[in-house]
DNA sequence: ACACTAACCTGCAAGC
DNA sequence: TGCTTGCAGGTTAGTG
């Protein structure tokens, strides 16, 4: 599920129901995820507070007493609340177990998230880019570090050296709303386009966000619900359908191996 | 430094 | 009906 609005939503989600709750018990089923769960972590984080809770880039970070868990949900996996009665369902992989009653469940059927502890900084975390939604991320930063970079725009753009947390789905749509092709080299585009292109880029997942992240397959919240930005999706997922714009067929390309539909008229 | 590919894994839909 | 193929929200490791 998650592109970066669904991760601040679950993350929204989950924290009235985690925050400043001691873990009771942590419950491994399935180690094997993007790396290996950090060894021996059931007794490492038992009886641990949940002191704070944050997202960075598409991480869920969990500050516990002595150190702290880097969650992400990679290409499908989603976290609940749950009872403890709750029968594990396929591909449940972990639950935290919380002093409240109440618990964590995570649900991930390809297994390309992770859970890691640290007691120190997570390797993850230490080169990545400027939060989008930030003041650290502008059109003039963009502009300034594509200079003479022969990448496609889509590619650079989800790179997250440059910016984190934009995904195929946001990329694809804020660069149509810019007006920008998906495949023009990065280092081709004006100072004021790349302004349109980071204004688009910020509205397109604040407003994700804003109504609950995209319903994508089997997407629903931490509370059950199913997001519903699905409806506002102007070009991914409709290669072949026509440009809600100027009516022409959307095309489809492929870059850095991930589909890419864009608008041959609408988009230059 | 940069550009690009393969890889991790399961489920589902389309095609034959 | 059943098999095969390709594709899906992300990210890193490795190659040239």
């Amino acid at each position: 599920m998650p592109e970066l609005p669904e991760v601040e939503t679950t993350l929204r989600g989950i924290e009235p129901f985690i925050n400043q709750q001691c873990i009771t018990q942590l419950t491994v089923k399935q180690a094997a995820l993007r790396w290996p769960v950090t060894d021996n972590i059931e007794s490492v984080v038992q009886g641990q507070k949940i002191q704070a809770l944050w997202r960075r880039a598409k991480y869920l970070i969990l500050k516990l007493d002595r150190g702290s868990m880097l969650i992400h949900l990679g290409m499908s996996g989603s976290l609940r609340i749950a009872e403890f009665s709750e029968a594990w369902r396929k591909h449940d992989h972990i639950e935290m177990r919380l002093s409240n009653g109440r618990g964590l469940r995570y649900h991930d059927p390809r297994r390309f998230g992770c859970w890691l502890w640290s007691m120190g900084e997570h390797p993850q975390l230490q080169k990545l880019g400027p939060e989008p939604l930030s003041e650290d991320f502008d059109g003039d930063l963009l502009y300034r570090i594509s200079r003479r970079r022969k990448i496609s725009v889509k590619p650079f753009i989800m790179s997250n050296e440059v910016v984190v947390g934009v995904g195929n789905i946001y990329a694809s749509e804020a660069l149509f709303r810019s007006g920008i092709r998906p495949d023009r080299a990065a280092g081709t585009i004006s100072k004021q386009r790349y302004q349109r292109l980071a204004n688009n880029i910020k509205d397109v997942l604040a407003a994700a966000i804003h109504q609950g992240g995209t319903t994508l397959r089997d997407f629903v919240n931490s509370d059950g619900q199913p997001g519903y930005f699905q409806q506002s999706l102007d070009v991914y997922g409709r290669a072949g359908q026509p440009c809600k714009r100027c009516k022409h067929k959307l095309k489809e390309l492929k870059l850095g191996q991930r589909s890419s539909v864009f608008c041959a008229t609408c988009q230059r």
